[in-house]
DNA sequence: TTGGTCATACGAAAATAGTCGTATATTCGG
DNA sequence: CCGAATATACGACTATTTTCGTATGACCAA
């Protein structure tokens, strides 16, 4: 059952984590473009943190080869789901439903069509 | 328009500010108890996150009296959609879609009948 | 083979957060 | 008036997170 420990990710490394959860597998040095593209960043900073990460067993990398080759080990709908209960708690006072609310009306992430009827039949199959 | 400043309250700061919004004012030894409850803190711990807060400007203070009296300096709603912006791009890729989904998923914080129904009339208002 | 490029390792500075001890002032009961 | 209780100020220590410089080794093209 992989041991549920208590991963509780910085920033910094739920960046990584992001681009590791899409693209499967990475090198640092992919990995570290495209943070590049969206923060002003070293690729030695970005090497660190993996690193770091390795030995925190956020991360498992294949080093058999020169250039290692990362890969995350944290699932990402346990991992949303363990920050978001804690975001619920700290910011929301426990009510999911507030979190949604806002969520929802969001400006600046509108949710399309497609998204909405999503959300609509989650709603319906909880109702009943 | 009251400077929209980038306010990132931390952990603790948040806690605080849990505790401010509900009471709409308190004095530190309020706040220390309601914190004491749930964690193990030393009451000049609160009182110096308090007093940096203050200077932050998360919080406003009237010392006036001996005891000063705080309250909470941020909007509550924009605070909640400010971060939850950032957790949306953090953690979800951009998607509130998953963060809803995610949300209305959590075992732990069940929503009510009418919080699914209060949900339901926005999302009906978000569709047309 | 040799120099340039690219990779990891490592140590440590810099930035941020959280904690609390101690000093000092005010208040109040007796 | 005096001492206990209670308040704030402030400095300093610890821990965590983020950042990067430098060392070193591998690879490759000329």
């Amino acid at each position: 059952m992989s041991a549920p420990k208590m991963i509780k990710p910085t920033e910094s490394e739920l960046e990584i984590l992001q681009i590791l959860w899409a693209k499967g597998i990475a090198t640092v040095r992919e990995v570290h473009e495209e943070l590049a593209a969206i923060k002003d960043v070293g690729y030695t900073t970005t090497l660190k943190l993996m690193q770091i990460m390795n030995e925190k067993g956020i991360v498992k990398r294949d080093d058999s080869m020169r250039t290692h080759v990362y890969q995350a080990a944290v699932n990402k709908e346990k991992t949303q789901k363990h920050l978001l209960s804690k975001i619920i708690d700290n910011l929301f006072g426990g009510s999911p439903t507030q979190l949604v609310i806002q969520a929802l009306g969001d400006e600046s992430h509108k949710a399309s069509r497609e998204e909405l009827d999503k959300i609509q039949v989650l709603l319906d199959s909880l109702k009943k």
